[in-house]
DNA sequence: GCCTGTTTGAAACGGATGTTTGCATCCAGA
DNA sequence: TCTGGATGCAAACATCCGTTTCAAACAGGC
């Protein structure tokens, strides 16, 4: 029973490395120090073993802290919702252990019937708590559209950082890595909070 | 002449929809109607076709729509901001011919040699400018790194309405598509106007 | 120890892919 | 008309990949 264990880790990694067409079976194996033909004895094949690590590492992805709600503190939404942002951008940077972000933005640039599953199961419950979190920093100022809006926008800041990395890393200074986590937490959450702020554009001043 | 620029085209489709490993010469070359040895001969081999399709899909992006500069409108930044994040919105959604947007995806979450190429060639040029403008709406109220995570949270909010697209479109209504790229743009340049406003976000109310 | 079902291993198979080869074709310019 | 370089084409080549085969090794119940 070690072998499919060890082949479903080394996948994970391989996968995440290379993708789906680009991983071979035979790196996997060399990798789990099994032989070629185990992939295609423990798992019917390439593409099941895939569907099995996908699952495998969007399952053992929770293993860290827990998602910040608007429950753990009704009275402070702002803060609540700061806490999200920083929990969500730690989540996406510090990628130690399993390699769920690349899995997923693979997933995303070459979508396969997995997404849907994935949509449905892990990311809708996230993105859920940020819309309560954010409609209740807003206090009921946005409608449906604007709080949708405003949701993306702020995952989207957020998933630039890991998503676009490769590009961010080519162009000129200053870089972000991972230790600035915290500053790039602080400062998509002090645009989000202004964001929700009611007054006008124009009497800012 | 025509069986090159018929292979850069056919190419530029091919990449797009099954990425570069994905995507085979012989289709390739079966697309444009050409023999197989066309790439060879033409382009140096598959990954130098790469490259050029690269190049030519982000140069010929939005073609006939150039770019907003600060240099258009010196006195009015914020407007200028504002043209410049609509016309980068619009030039990601509506990808009429060009699939630039596949293709960029595709290599961020796959990186090849051919994206140290685009990024100095391509990215760099549009990022700067929208530092520049950045730098003028604030009025100089930013440093280095304040100007520059401000710039990649603005193309961060773009970027996902078409990277995210695939996941964005399995959640839960409201869904925005290419035709809501000026209420999207709205969005981003309201909030990229108030990140630029120095007053401290508690005296806000 | 023997039998039975499970797991492992080396090798091979069949197919796909990028690339090369050798020759035919075209087409200005002398 | 002849020529030489540029281009096009069919076929072959070399390699890699997922998968299969089949026999050996193993594990546990009798």
């Amino acid at each position: 029973m070690s072998t499919k264990t060890d082949i479903l880790e080394a996948a994970m990694h391989v996968f995440a490395e290379r993708g789906f067409r680009g991983g071979t079976v035979r790196e996997i194996c060399e990798r789990a120090g099994a032989n070629v033909a185990a992939v295609n004895y423990h798992f019917h094949d390439k593409s099941s073993l895939y569907a099995e690590v996908l699952q495998h590492a969007y399952r053992n992805a929770g293993a860290g802290e827990a998602m910040p709600t608007l429950a753990d503190a009704p009275d402070q939404p702002e803060k609540q919702l700061a806490a999200w942002i920083h929990w969500y951008v730690r989540r996406l940077l510090h990628s130690d252990g399993t390699p769920v972000g690349r899995l997923m933005a693979r997933e995303l640039a070459d979508p396969t019937e997995a997404l849907d599953h994935l949509a449905r199961g892990a990311v809708q419950p996230v993105f859920s708590e940020l819309g309560r979190l954010v409609a209740a920093v807003a206090g009921g100022g946005l409608d449906d559209r604007r709080l949708k809006l405003q949701c993306i926008t702020i995952v989207g800041q957020c998933l630039v950082f890991h998503s676009g990395r490769a590009m961010l890393q080519r162009l000129e200074p200053p870089h972000f890595t991972s230790d600035d986590a915290e500053e790039i937490a602080r400062h998509i959450t002090a645009g989000a909070i202004r964001a929700c702020d009611p007054t006008p554009l124009e009497s800012r001043r």
